[in-house]
DNA sequence: TTTAAAGATGCGAATTGGATGCATCTATAC
DNA sequence: GTATAGATGCATCCAATTCGCATCTTTAAA
């Protein structure tokens, strides 16, 4: 019952991108959000790769290049992002069971994930960063 | 986002014991619903101990010994099941994590998790074996 | 036009939790 | 007392995940 690790990162980094925007509308740079957050850079890298690529981040390269939010935090749900970076939202692989299609877990299994994202799609990104602050300053070796 | 193998083995050798005392009141050996359900056999010892200890189900030891239910499958959620074989519920690791706590997000995800167990409280095992059904002969080498 | 900064991408190593097997012990029926 | 079946701890293995390295592309500044 663990995210992997690139979904919190995902999360984080949404996050910090989403605070971010709300102050300015400077970019950030990848090394940086990664040393803050301390994630390995190359993870950080991936991740931002992943979000830009579904559209959730614009990535500007070259030198002074960086990344910002690509739409409005408001219309980004915590459950989008989860379903993007989790590899498998499949809790049990029922593939060699037995019990096959005459199974009454399955069904309440993928009810459970549903409710699990339903939870995750309705809060926004917005609503997330509304409780949240980032430390001062953001780079505290 | 995956249950772990454990708690998987769980919920099948409790439906499979749910099933089996629908029809009679006779033992099931851990060898021989390892061997159905095609679970490695230590495992299936240490997730039927596990169960045991909870106090679902009642093991006898023994020449002629097994494993049979505790309680009325109508008693058991299969929430409970999942908490009890599922090491961690915590979708990710907020302990390093320079939000801390003035993060929205850890809040966000801890109702996830709960909206994931309630889906699985709403249920019992007596409920899951009602939509279920053993193949038979049960063991089909 | 050269250089430096910053993202893009693929490959392979390393780690670590989980799964499995082995050995041994205890309990009980016959 | 012996065979069977569960109880339990230890050691090993394995694979998904995580991480780092190398290299390439892009673009701004010098």
């Amino acid at each position: 019952m663990r995210l992997t690790a690139h979904t919190d990162y995902a999360l984080r980094i949404m996050l910090h991108a989403a605070l971010s925007a709300q102050q300015d509308e400077t970019l950030l740079s990848i090394a940086q959000v990664a040393a803050d957050h301390h994630i390995p850079r190359n993870n950080a890298m991936k991740v931002v790769n992943m979000l830009a690529n579904a559209g959730y981040l614009e990535t500007i390269r070259g030198r002074n290049g960086g990344f910002r939010l690509n739409r409005p935090a408001s219309g980004i749900t915590l459950g989008a992002i989860v379903r993007l970076a989790e590899p498998s939202l499949n809790p049990a692989d029922c593939g060699q069971c037995i019990l096959q299609s005459s199974c009454g877990l399955t069904a309440m299994l993928h009810r459970a994930v549903a409710a699990f994202l339903a939870e995750l799609d309705s809060q926004t990104l917005a609503q997330a960063a509304e409780n949240s602050s980032l430390p001062s300053p953001i780079s505290f070796l």
